[in-house]
DNA sequence: CTCGGTGCAAAGGGTTTGCATACAT
DNA sequence: ATGTATGCAAACCCTTTGCACCGAG
């Protein structure tokens, strides 16, 4: 069968500042709703499709990644490195930790006879800001 | 101020039943729509809010636990016990993993300043079956 | 008798998609 | 000229919620 080609990316003036914004996020972990805000004070008329596909997009090249924390909205993150979180039961804050790897469960998956291709670690708690106000 | 008293749980048909399915369901975790199917050929009167309010309230009490995917549906566990899953990326099937806890993480977010109260550890790849049949 | 649970249906949040048009190549 | 990307709006999936009735305690 023939291979299939995919469609050559156009560098359009939306996916850029899609991009800018979110490798502007720094440790904010925006929503695409966030996104979206910031990139319509630049550009009025963009519509929240076109940033969500763009999000995808980059997501799909690498360019930056996507966190799924249980069941609410996804972030995106300017790290496409694959790395850990820690989200504040409190606060909601998302740290991003140096990538932790958990090599026991990975091993354990690779004794059951699977091969890990990469894996989501989430740590849940209360952050250092949300500990300190009160409380032992 | 007054504690706020929570109200008392019933022990309904209903309730039984959605929490006998989950805890049958071993290693499939279903969604709530695939308990929804199983326990309304016992109870064809049953409806979906009703499981979805069930389901929540057993993983409040701790009998069963939830495990968020991605950005797909909530799929259902009967062990409450915390562990990690393992998830095909062919075939999606998830496997238990003993506990793996992520040692590596969770003391790096601790030196963050962090309290760790729980995680969520999520490998990806390819399952022991969907890895026979072709490619390398 | 109380008040928590139910069924139903409608609403909600987040995301994707169909379509005609715009524009990067 | 080609076909990808856009804006708009509708559709989609999963989940929650308001309400009147039911039924466990």
């Amino acid at each position: 069968m023939a291979t299939e080609r995919e469609p050559v990316r156009r560098t359009t003036q939306q996916r850029g500042l899609v991009l800018a914004t979110v490798k502007a996020s720094g440790v904010e972990h925006p929503s695409a709703e966030a996104v979206f805000a910031r990139v319509r004070d630049m550009l009025p008329r963009i519509s929240l499709g076109t940033v969500y596909r763009n999000l995808q997009c980059l997501a799909a090249d690498g360019c930056i990644s996507v966190v799924h924390l249980d069941g609410g909205a996804a972030r995106y993150d300017p790290s496409a490195e694959p790395h850990d979180h820690f989200v504040c039961r409190t606060c909601g804050m998302i740290d991003d930790l140096p990538a932790a790897g958990s090599p026991a469960g990975r091993r354990a998956a690779e004794l059951a006879g699977h091969e890990v291709t990469d894996h989501a670690v989430v740590l849940y708690g209360r952050c250092r800001r949300c500990r300190a106000p009160s409380e032992p």
